[in-house]
DNA sequence: AACAACCCCAACCGCCATCTG
DNA sequence: TCAGATGGCGGTTGGGGTTGT
């Protein structure tokens, strides 16, 4: 039962012999691939379009990298798997020479073990049960697809790494604003990395910025959270922002500004700022998280901790 | 040495979205 | 507008290599 492609005619299946490869190497070479499903009779192979494009994208495009995965590789398909989750085709987009395929198999056969016997769950990157003290103490970790709640951390606000500090500051904080979008940040923050270890990672300015989502309260419409980036729904992100909306986002935040007697251009020179000050924060998220999830967070309503933001 | 159990990964399968006539 | 073809993707499988007994 062959794909529809290949249904009316005799097709080899299998591995490939090194005689095919150099078929289809030389046909795709030559000739480019229009048409996957014309490429198998032109290149003179007994394979489904199917077959020799999957062949083509995980084995014989030159640009691919091979070898195993370096442990910067690791903890980029992982960070980003947090946000994700299995769309090993996204993911591998930020790996250059690495396939869907070759990064699916890796998390299958190596990343997911790691994880697991670190007590984490491969799937929402949480903490499995068997390793969570108490239901009281959970802490809701933000899983990308399915929850809308919001938990970003601000490192210029927080204590420096004083688990009394950090309780006494919890305490302190007000009641998070209604409707809060999730986004990116909150998400990579939210876990075990610290966000600069995070952004060390991605050696793209692009990538950074899809992580490092801004999210800008605007004072006349106090409950909407909006991102800067035009992708930021790859992240889950619900909110996209039509050209009118940016205009008008702009606008407002140009009013703020007169209004508390900014220069707006020095705003948005401090909005550019944003990704340094990000990466020099040294913050102990881990810490944190300990803290979190000790007796501190048992005296207080886990919800309200999840729906709370803070800024960065 | 022989066999079983396990693991890795290339390739396949089936579903869905998009394209095309 | 619609149906078939095609491309793209994530899940799954199974062959072959490795490790354990």
């Amino acid at each position: 039962m062959g794909h529809r492609c290949c249904s009316k005619q005799k097709i080899k299946r299998g591995l490939w012999s090194p005689e095919e490869d150099e078929k289809l190497l030389k046909y795709i070479t030559i000739h480019g691939h229009k048409s996957w499903s014309s490429v198998p009779k032109l290149a003179g192979l007994q394979r489904c379009g199917k077959s020799c494009r999957l062949r083509w994208i995980n084995y014989l495009r030159p640009d691919l990298k091979r070898g195993t995965f370096t442990a910067e590789e690791e903890q980029i398909i992982i960070d980003i798997h947090r946000i994700l989750g299995n769309r090993w085709a996204q993911i591998a987009k930020h790996l250059p020479g690495r396939t869907d395929n070759e990064v699916k198999n890796f998390w299958n056969s190596c990343i997911k073990k790691k994880l697991i016997s670190q007590g984490l769950d491969p799937q929402t990157h949480n903490l499995l049960a068997s390793h969570k003290r108490s239901s009281r103490n959970i802490i809701s970790h933000n899983n990308n697809q399915n929850s809308n709640s919001i938990f970003m951390l601000s490192s210029q606000n927080i204590p420096n790494a004083d688990p009394l500090g950090i309780s006494q500051y919890f305490s302190s904080l007000p009641k998070a604003p209604p409707n809060i979008v999730q986004t990116p940040s909150a998400i990579a923050s939210s876990e075990y990395q610290t966000p600069n270890n995070i952004l060390s990672n991605y050696k793209t300015l692009d990538f950074a910025n899809e992580l490092l989502l801004t999210e800008n309260c605007f004072p006349s419409c106090p409950n909407v959270w909006v991102s800067r980036f035009d992708d930021a729904e790859d992240f889950g992100v619900q909110t996209t922002l039509e050209e009118g909306t940016r205009v008008q986002v702009q606008q407002e935040k140009e009013k703020s500004c007169v209004e508390k007697g900014i220069d707006v251009r020095e705003d948005n020179y401090k909005d550019s700022l944003e990704m340094s000050s990000f990466e020099s924060c040294n913050f102990d998220f881990g810490l944190l998280e300990s803290v979190l999830a000790s007796e501190f967070i048992s005296d207080h309503d886990v919800n309200y901790m999840d729906e709370f933001a803070w800024n960065f």
